[in-house]
DNA sequence: ATAATTAAAGATATTTTTATCCTTAATTGT
DNA sequence: ACAATTAAGGATAAAAATATCTTTAATTAT
């Protein structure tokens, strides 16, 4: 659904999130470890995270630095991340790719779509960082073993 | 939410869809036009569309030829567009770019998503070709001019 | 047979996304 | 002050998506 940007945002702000609960700052390497991501792909993202704009994700240069996630951060729902990485036109936009596409010059897909957006939109909206850091389910990627004989 | 590809895909049918319910062939150009795609980018998506194993539309070359869709394939739904693109995963995959996400080993959106994503693919999976092609609903981009005075 | 019209197929170009590398700045400990 | 560790920023590379152009094949009408 979003770009490869915006799905590691989503896990390493997560991840960073579980980090932050037990007040551990964790560096990129780990990171990027830590939700199979590409390192220096995961370090351009957490730049965007952490822009002064945007204030996900904070971070500290030095030995002992990394990064973290303030307590009032970590309220804000998880749709921010989608925000800070600019794909919240992936949800918002008309299905066809119309623009102007709404009640008053809708495409043929406006109105199926108007209710699934909703639900779509407060999956995003309605939980916290914390509370999907809160969650133990996985953040990495994992193979399962073709059960299948040849 | 899906890529260009797939957006003229969904449009060029639904277009040629209802030049064939008044059996009309149309060429790429007006195809192009009646959609506001680039044409020769719509003329390569048509080619997928109309592939042997797909067949969701027709073409005759020729003078008085041109794309059409038949009957049987006009009662198919929409997904089968998505499908011929190869772009159900931007529906089907985990939110967070999880292989193997599922009910065993999810991501901690798997759950909330997992409803919505039905409902995202009923819309696509409830309605025929033939059906959306009755509504009369636009699929050319307009231009809404602004109301703001400068 | 020839000319005109159309789609198919193949080649190329451009832009965007994804990924990596290198240098600089900040911080810490010795 | 110096060495080590960390993120920030800038530059580059590789891959994928988007877009265009050219040639070929099919069909039709003259």
């Amino acid at each position: 659904m979003f770009s490869k940007s915006t799905e590691y945002a989503l896990r390493a702000t997560i991840f960073i999130a579980r980090q932050s609960s037990i007040h551990k700052k964790v560096n990129i390497r780990e990171i990027a470890e830590g939700i199979g991501a590409p390192k220096y792909f995961t370090a351009k993202i957490l730049q965007q995270l952490s822009n002064k704009n945007v204030q996900i994700v904070s971070s500290i240069s030095g030995p002992a630095g990394g990064f973290f996630i303030k307590e009032e951060a970590s309220k804000r729902p998880i749709y921010n991340v989608i925000e800070a990485m600019q794909e919240t036109h992936i949800i918002e936009d008309c299905v066809l790719g119309l623009p102007n596409c709404n009640e008053k010059t809708p495409c043929s897909m406006y109105k199926p779509y108007k209710d699934v957006k909703k639900g779509l939109l407060s999956i995003f909206k309605d939980k916290s960082i914390q509370e999907i850091a809160n969650s133990k389910d996985r953040l990495i990627p994992i193979k399962i073993p073709n059960s299948k004989k040849p």
